[in-house]
DNA sequence: GGAAAATGTGGAACTAATTCCATATATCAA
DNA sequence: TTGATATATGGAATTAGTTCCACATTTTCC
């Protein structure tokens, strides 16, 4: 049983003062001058370094935040990462990380490991939100924040999709513009299929009655969005509206074989990312989500139930970040917007 | 003080046994079947789980990896991640994430609070490696691995920047190019600046004295390389080479603006991500780095030391995808690669 | 039949910290 | 000069497990 080099007993001993001396150095004070010197000394000499699992197996507090994603490899959780990592580690809080590879099992399971492992709180950025996951953050003694699902009955955090789609609707009306086709997925998913659509609507038609909106049905992906061009040419529009940048990237792609330009003849926009749009010719004019941001709120969230001060204290407003690049035109100035000195931010 | 609601105790006094005999239950067994049938019983009945804080302090062994990360907003290391997730998961391992922000002074602090943390290993996707950084991987008694940094003192896995280089050179020579430009960094980055480069030379020219190579410097980034392709427009190669995917994005759309149709009238090529690249028009032909895979590596690698095995097993060789796409015309054909059914896949 | 080996079991020690409690000074007001 | 309070300090208990050791059975083998 190999142990540990140095124990506060050896830092005592070198010290000549008692281990409960040495603990209370370490935390709450309460020593003289003179023995807090001593004891500095010995700690230095000795390379002392206090044993994690001791320390929290008495305190009941482990500074470990345990972290459940659906997958690694998307921008987007990374963002997401990134935000929550950058407001958790100044608080000496570090995070375990737990992929559900997009399983709603899986994710149950993480959570229970999670537990298991005696992490202060729990984020999942969940696939869906089942009764299982609500009995848990209210069984389980321990705080556990959702984030991009929505249940009043559980803390948790979700972009707005019908604020974003009323943003790119209000763009698209100050622009100029009157006829556009919203190339959007199934109903079926609530909140792109329905809240982004509607939001959408709601921002382009304010106040007129000259708008007109035309909706074409594409799937998530770049190539079923390409499919679906032909049809949306037919209806030439002003404006076409993706309801994610995968769709609008498709669109653009099928305007450029075709030589179609964009956006001198026709526009196109979309939502989503930030990275992918800023390379293509034109760049993506969109609604980005700011997901990095969303992972600072949801941290601050989390932190704020640890502490007691449940959640007042933050705006859970998700600000979102309009993207203006080339692929819009403004029908008010009739001017292009595109020269070679523009270039789009890369990230 | 709270304390844990049901401990090993509680399960030992409901089941008439003691403490050890829960303990081996739990453990490694060497206890009657019907004993057994008690113990099963009452962690049942109590719902009891073992206190990880507890149990670590005695085995010193956490079952924690510790991994520090430059960023974590970048698709790379999201697919690194990924890859050592996958690996280590399924071991009963998980994962403490640190970001060091590409800053060496950050990621020596986050490998010291991992090791006081009490992690089994350390992985470290380094930004570069100092005399500290090998000085700890020798003296701290855990075992550490570094990625995308060499040292023959230390464990390192890192991708082979000359034998990409040198497959790019080869697919070139065999599409029947002669002349080319490598759009490429400072030789101070030795990886991207001096192997990858003197391996693409090496495979162009090969076995024939008709190959002719220029060279252009830019910085890393899309706009420095956009800024350069006026002076490789003037040097007329058949085909750029961009030593990043940024590099050749920012050349494209040069291209794309001065109406340089790509790749009937000039070929472009890239080395890196296979995100970005997919979505351009026309998309590029790469050589990408399975980072997925690499991660996966580093991880069976870090088990394999943990073990005690000291890394024979593991293949270290990290192969390189080459992605062929739209962007580099075949000249011994003399045919158009595009048509509008091969789309590239998006991922 | 009896020694030797295998199999179970409980008690106590141990892991490395924190924290409660008792006690010893030192400071200060009455 | 007391008594009361504040400041320091050490000893012992506590945290929730694992593991060593002693001892009691039972089984095996000569």
């Amino acid at each position: 049983m190999e142990q540990q080099k140095v124990t506060i007993k050896d830092v005592a001993e070198l010290a000549g003062v008692s281990k409960s001396t040495v603990s209370r150095y370490l935390n709450n004070g309460y020593i003289s001058a003179e023995k807090q010197a001593k004891v500095r000394k010995a700690i230095e000499k000795t390379g002392f370094q206090s044993n994690f699992f001791a320390k929290r197996l008495k305190t009941r507090e482990s500074k470990l935040i345990g972290i459940v994603l659906p997958r690694m490899d998307s921008v987007t959780v990374g963002k997401l990462l990134s935000g929550i990592t950058r407001v958790l580690e100044p608080e000496g809080y570090q995070s375990i990380l737990l992929v559900s590879q997009l399983s709603q099992k899986k994710e149950l399971e993480s959570m229970q490991k999670l537990q298991q492992q005696g992490v202060d709180a729990i984020l999942v950025d969940s696939v869906g939100l089942t009764d299982e996951h609500i009995r848990r953050a209210k069984e389980w003694g321990l705080p556990i924040l959702y984030t991009g699902q929505k249940n009043a009955a559980v803390h948790c955090l979700k972009i707005d999709d019908a604020a974003a789609g009323h943003r790119m609707g209000v763009y698209l009306r100050q622009m100029g513009h009157k006829h556009a086709v919203f190339a959007g997925v199934t109903e079926s998913d609530e909140a792109v299929g329905i809240e982004r659509k509607e939001g959408f609507m709601a921002g382009f038609c304010e106040g007129r009655t000259d708008a007109k909106v035309d909706f074409v049905e594409t799937g998530f992906d770049f190539l079923s969005a390409y499919n679906q061009a032909e049809e949306i040419c037919k209806i030439a529009p002003s404006v076409v509206v993706g309801a994610t940048d995968n769709i609008s990237l498709g669109i653009l792609r099928y305007f450029h074989e075709r030589g179609v330009k964009v956006p001198e003849e026709i526009s196109v926009a979309g939502f989503g990312g930030y990275d992918v749009g800023a390379v293509v010719y034109p760049a993506l004019t969109t609604v980005a989500f700011d997901y990095e941001l969303m992972g600072m709120k949801a941290a601050s969230y989390l932190l704020n139930i640890l502490r007691g001060e449940d959640a007042k204290l933050t705006n859970l407003d998700m600000p979102l970040l309009f993207v203006e690049r080339e692929s819009v035109q403004n029908l008010m100035k009739k001017t292009l917007p595109i020269n070679s000195t523009s270039l789009p931010a890369m990230m």
